[in-house]
RNA sequence: GCGGGUGUAGCUCAAUGGCAGAGCAACAGCCUUCCAAGCUGAUGACGAGGGUUCGAUUCCCUUCACCCGCUCCA
């Protein structure tokens, strides 16, 4: 209902709590478990988010198995499908890297409270705050990398900062710990030049000595607490005994199921090189923060596809696939072109097993006025071949007929985009507000995508309006998943169907009794046609797609 | 996992150490001739567990969930 003085834009956090409130209110998505106080980082699809969920998916598999594109040579790709099981031999994990990758030591630090992944906290050490303005108070002229230490300018450098410092020995860090017990040794030596390595590698062995620990707090240059494990992969058991001895992993990933199936593929499937498989499932993550609605949860599908090709074309593929898969979400799914971006991921931020990778990604409300990831294209070389080949030691090389019978392990390109994220990109790309309207938010969902097509109403429930309006809807749900509604007034029924997304709703009224012809609203317009009964399935299936 | 914040009906909000109320939504019916009209009716809540108390939604403890930040990540 609109009120006055109601804002006309809404800020992102504002546009985000609507966002969640209406998809719970008409039923797209709901917190999982709800009426036993939910789980957290698991969310339920309710019977419009199923459906635009399966319709997304849908569109995915059409485009990439069905009716793959056209290839840089203007040839069809082959692309084929697979289902493979959530529950694998646990060896997958292990020869995937995710038995170790993904069990990461942290640690956490007793004074600023943030938390590290412990092989990542010598490099931050390099670049935290601290140990730069450290290094620039001491050797202003000297380059970055290097700290000179002397006493005289550590005094100085004291007294500009307000701190106390004894000579030769007490230099302070940000912000309240000295840091002489650490360089004493060092400062003994003044005009020494030496680089951070140095200088941190003696802080880390005094440190040692002193607490046990092996780093000082990035951040702050507290106390770091000893390395914790983590485990984001989800632990099952096959068989009813619990000893242990049974012990599985939830897959973590769909892509693993690809690769070990590319050999039954390769014997079965009359394909060749190059070629795709494509899936689609569930995955699960033990996620430290599920975070951001269905943005990060620990249940979600995946649509992941693995394009093998020979060495020498993977750079090409790559390209191919990036581009190709930014202009899906653009084209096919209709989000809007101004919030899509492609990111490449920098040489540090790349996963053990690719050489490159970019990230497709939307501006989420969450994420404004930076973007945040929905699908991520990698250049896997052959990482996942390789170590499959040596653990289950079993030949997964690719013999070339084509090309002199040479034998490879093909190279692999990995559009892998988050279904679960897709449906939120969807929600939240569709989302409008206008106070001025009847029913100030609606979804402008891409009609091929809505959750339901077609609306249809009796204006008034009597003089056989709803009669009419029944045998309409008969016929056309057959074609278009439709709604009838018959309750309240037809300005509420409009306004429930423009909160659902349904881009259509055709409503039987007085005249159509006299002479047949129907009305037909537009979701973003308002706008009504006047349309014979007749011509129906096609006026629709025009506008439907 | 750490720190901060928040939990009363589907939503928005009341009140109270002693029977927990309203508006909207949803449901049934009446009415209604094109954009959340009206009438009637029935349904519906103190996040969970424990403690103090004659009695706890209210005070205390624990826990769970959600939001924000750190971190991780499709």
């Amino acid at each position: 209902m609109p009120e006055e003085n109601q804002p006309r834009t809404l800020s992102p956090s504002q546009k985000m709590a609507n966002i969640v409130a209406l998809a719970k209110r008409r039923g797209f998505v709901f917190p999982a478990s709800e009426i036993y106080g939910g789980l957290n980082g698991f969310y339920d699809f309710g019977p419009l988010g199923a459906q635009l969920k399966n319709n997304i998916r849908d569109a995915w598999w059409r485009d990439m198995v069905e009716c793959p594109p056209l290839g840089p040579d203007g040839k069809p790709l082959t692309i084929v499908g697979l289902d493979s099981a959530i529950i694998q031999n646990p060896e997958t994990w292990v020869a995937s890297g995710h038995a170790t990758g993904f069990a990461d030591p942290m640690q956490t630090c007793r004074q600023c409270k943030k938390l590290f992944r412990a092989d990542h906290v010598w490099e931050m050490l390099k670049e935290s705050d601290w140990v730069k303005s450290f290094a620039d108070a001491m050797s202003p002229a000297q380059p970055e990398d290097l700290i000179v230490f002397d006493s005289g300018k550590a005094m100085k450098w004291a007294k500009t900062k307000g701190r106390k410092c004894a000579p030769g020995l007490a230099l302070v860090r940000n912000p309240e710990v000295t840091l002489s017990w650490m360089v004493e040794d060092l400062i003994r030596e003044p005009g020494k030049v030496l680089g951070i390595d140095d200088v941190l590698r003696h802080v880390a062995t005094e440190q040692k000595a002193r607490t046990g620990l092996q780093t000082p707090c990035p951040n702050c240059g507290g106390d770091l607490t000893e390395p914790r494990q983590f485990n984001l992969m989800f632990e099952s058991r096959v068989g009813a005994v619990e000893d242990g001895s049974g012990r599985v992993w939830l897959r973590p990933e769909t892509a693993q199921g690809i690769f070990l199936n590319y050999k039954n593929i390769l014997d079965t499937g009359r394909v060749k090189i190059p070629f795709g498989v494509a899936q689609v499932g569930k995955a699960f993550r033990n996620e430290v923060t599920p975070r951001n609605f269905i943005f990060r949860t620990r249940e979600f599908e995946q649509m992941e596809m693995e394009f093998f090709c020979p060495p020498d074309d993977a750079p090409q593929w790559y390209e191919f696939w990036v581009t190709t898969r930014l202009k899906w979400w653009r084209e096919r799914l209709g989000l809007s072109p101004e919030r899509l971006q492609r990111r490449e991921h920098d040489k540090d931020e790349l996963s053990h097993y690719s050489t490159s990778c970019a990230d497709v990604e939307y501006k989420y409300p969450f994420t404004e006025p930076k973007f945040g990831e929905l699908e991520g294209i990698a250049h896997r070389g052959n990482f996942d071949l390789t170590q499959h080949q040596a653990r289950s030691r079993t030949n997964l090389e690719y013999v070339d007929q084509d090309g002199g019978n040479t034998r490879y392990l093909p190279h692999v390109i990995e559009p892998a985009s988050g279904l679960t994220r897709g449906a939120l990109a969807v929600l939240c790309d569709s989302y409008e507000y206008d106070p001025a309207r009847p029913s100030p938010e609606w979804l402008r969902i891409k009609p091929e995508l809505a959750p339901i097509k077609l609306g249809v109403f009796p204006l008034v429930n009597k003089d056989g309006m709803p009669e009419m309006a029944g045998k309409i809807y008969l016929e056309l749900r057959q074609k278009f998943i439709s709604a009838y509604d018959a309750k309240a007034s037809i300005g509420k029924r409009y306004a429930r169907m423009d909160e659902a997304g349904t881009p259509f709703c055709v409503t039987v009224d007085g005249d159509s009794l006299k002479d047949g012809t129907v009305t037909v609203r537009d979701r973003d317009t308002a706008r009504q046609e006047r349309v014979d009964a007749s011509r129906l399935k096609d006026y629709l299936g025009q506008k439907l797609g």
